[in-house]
DNA sequence: AATGAATGAGGATTCATTCAT
DNA sequence: TATGAATGAATCCTCATTCAT
């Protein structure tokens, strides 16, 4: 299915559809939009949807799949030339705010998955790259002795929950800025990690 | 609907309901749970549900509201009579942990009702009051300068990230005891709170 | 499914349905007649035919598997008490050919069942069935030296052939009278059989 | 349509249509097979089949009749220049059985063709064609006094079905040899017919 | 001749909810 | 209180066919 060759106008088809959906999932839930609401949302006949995704269920995980690839990618590049590792973990986290303050829909998207045992796999599949990409500094950062020797796996979730959660709240739900939540969240991490060296 | 007086047969045919939805909800998800799927589960007719709740969204609700209830009571017994306002975050923190440990189908439900808008209005509501309650001991603490003076509701909001972020993974993934992965989001916590004079 | 507890009204319905849903399929085609022309037909909203039935495939294969052992018992019935076992055969052509003039739309049925995978083991099953019964007359006869020792199931599947081509032909195409072609069924399986001492 | 003047490749492209749509429509039945899945089979667009074909339905009736007709002109061959009558029938039994077990598919297409009204027509064409074939050589030997006089389409009707039913069952379901059930089949039809001074 | 894209009616099935008993 | 029966809109998906290129 995922393998039909598809010509310029057919890859554009493609991505108004991700597009449009992501959208109408994030703001409606993935249950309570219908295919029909997609298709007649950029206003295509329901082969369309077909032609592209053999399934709801598909899509939504193509959508989960390439968001979170995009976020981490979004995060190497930024950390790429950095030789401090808790300054990596910082810009991780900075960066991942960011993309998730960019991306509001999609964490909505996140959220969900993680709720439904469908989903489930798809998302934990996601968060443990992110997870491991962070144990890898923060592993450097002990033995550096930068932060106290303490298990890196739950310190990189740890993190990742700070993140997510504050971005949730003040973003989301309070539409403050991304910098200043990443602020927040940097702040708080950077003491429940007990750095030392850096204020 | 919900202020039917109940027999002592009924409020038992009641709590049936509500625990029985609450397990398949939490196991399949709210929307691949169906109301046939709760009455046949529990070997009664359809009507019977109807009698009890005047829709599957209310009972959702109820569900929603009577847990985060009873969660707050059991944080509001624990740090009852504490004098040191840390301390009473730290109880918070813990009485938090361990409640969403034995209450692993209710955490998943309020992950769940986050993403949807029709249940986000309930859940900020509840997780408004903890935050509140997170506030007050949080502020004491700043008074008292035992913690530095940061805005009061992100620390709030932080912790609670920090704990449902932390028994997600290691309770329900993993299996991980509670008492551990309270101490993990303490210690998180209390250096994110940059506390003075504890350890 | 097929276990849930009927009232009397109950099975009236199933077997309305049973019964118009026969008729249609003769009539049109299984594939051509869909589960909505036949709740129309009778006059009921669509969920009636999922109460009653979990598929539309199930509730054909139903239809298979009772017709199938109403015509053995019509076969059974006539032969009970038989003890010549050419008679036995005689006697169970004649019934058989007797019940598929009657059941014209349940001999369309079975001629479409075996041309489709997924109702061709219910066929086989059912077809097996009624072989076996006929193996064991004509095992007799040839004990008893009434009809040259040839391989019983293969006189058996040719009597079956014929039967079941004169009826489709006769009865169905030219509109004749079952026992007209029940004498061209016997006679010409009499002789096919190779009887000795019968006209 | 069928009068579109084809090159070389386009005959052969329309060979292999028709090839592979018969082999599905065996295996899976017609309804289940899709033009979709008879295109991608052969991994060409959908318009491939349209440029061939006006419709589904014209390619199943042309896989009909090209199958009758190759059918019957294997029997004249083989009896062309045979004198006796009986020796043609039998001849003409050999010849359908032979054929019908090299083209498994063919026949059961056969079948489900007589269970739909669309396509009930094309087939009686074609069977009648074979009955008159057989009843001519039949009337021939009943004059010849080689058989008893009986009416000799229910003959030709009685062969067919005894043909039809031991090949669909000794050569579909049981893999036998051809020679073998057409043994079978001439034997229980010579005697059916009541042939004298034949073994 | 051929392709990928599109159509949209129609199909099976689900499901929250209501109702008669 | 409770049941089995019924509703019918809504859902996901299929598929023969057409079309632009």
């Amino acid at each position: 299915m995922s393998s039909r060759r598809l010509t310029q106008r057919g890859k554009e088809r493609r991505a108004q559809l991700l597009a449009f959906a992501t959208t109408r999932f994030a703001q409606d839930g993935y249950h309570p939009t219908s295919v029909a609401d997609i298709v007649d949302g950029i206003g295509v006949g329901k082969g369309v949807f077909y032609w592209y995704f053999s399934s709801k269920e598909e899509l939504f995980i193509e959508i989960l799949r390439t968001s979170q690839k995009d976020m981490r990618r979004r995060q190497q590049r930024v950390i790429d030339d950095i030789d401090d590792p808790v300054r990596r973990v910082e810009l991780g986290i900075r960066a991942g705010v960011a993309w998730l303050a960019e991306h509001n829909d999609l964490r909505r998207l996140f959220e969900f998955a993680r709720t439904e045992s469908t989903f489930k796999a798809a998302m934990r599949a996601g968060q443990s790259v992110l997870v491991a990409d962070a144990v890898v500094h923060l592993k450097e950062a002990i033995v550096e002795g930068r932060i106290p020797d303490r298990d890196p796996e739950a310190l990189a979730l740890a993190i990742l929950g700070v993140s997510n959660q504050l971005t949730n709240v003040y973003i989301d739900e309070r539409g403050e800025g991304a910098e200043m939540v990443a602020d927040l969240v940097v702040d708080f991490c950077m003491h429940g990690l007990g750095v030392r060296d850096t204020d």
